[in-house]
DNA sequence: GTGTAATATGAACACACGTTCATATTGTAA
DNA sequence: TTACAATATGAACGTGTGTTCATATTACAC
């Protein structure tokens, strides 16, 4: 593993910003979801149980963050992982919460 | 690295809370500073310039989610990082923005 | 005991953000 | 062209949450 040294607060923000994006439960369902396989808008609102409008909205965010990416086909629009580093942060933190098994969480 | 299978919903839900809980600056800096050494709380807001009254609202939902332990040492709490799993995960985030350079991130 | 430093806590405020609803856009088929 | 399906978008609403301020608690020194 790389040995990093004290970020700056610019990285500070970008860290943050990452986290934050995949600290929502819709969105980790979307990333879940794909990481099952490419899928387009509907299957993927048909796949979490949400409404088409959410499911677009929160897509856009992950575009947006270069999470996930998206490619035209017709009148569908099929999206896709990026990169295999939010799977990586995904499994270790499962591994971090089952570790933990047991132990409450609060905010 | 531990193969996963598709998480429940209960388990999305610990992991959205625990990318929610390192996806604010406040305790990002916490952390970051943490990492350098134990330190009590007025050390701590010192070293992220924020309030003593911020930094301790902060550390306790640190605290709440085991990502930060205490121990009392007279007039003194002298606050420790509990795991190496949220330096791992941060590691990993900045390689991950690192390699993405230069992109904008918007929400 | 009193005074003071360190820390914790509760209320209140402001703002961010996820969701819904309605509607716009885009592309395809007839 | 018209009709319809897939997707995107904007506004509005309600809730969650980070921060501040004031104050309470705790522990030490005198």
């Amino acid at each position: 593993m790389e040995k990093y040294t004290t970020p700056t607060n610019e990285e500070i923000l970008k860290v943050g910003n990452l986290f934050k994006i995949i600290g929502d439960t819709t969105r980790l369902k979307l990333i879940f979801s794909l990481l099952e396989g490419n899928k387009n808008v509907n299957e993927l609102a048909e796949a979490i149980l949400s409404s088409q409008s959410l499911v677009s909205h929160q897509l856009k965010i992950l575009k947006n963050n270069h999470i996930v990416g998206s490619k035209k086909q017709g009148n569908f629009v099929t999206y896709f992982l990026i990169d295999e580093h939010i799977n990586i942060l995904l499994n270790i933190c499962r591994i971090h919460i089952n570790e933990k098994e047991g132990e409450s969480y609060e905010s």
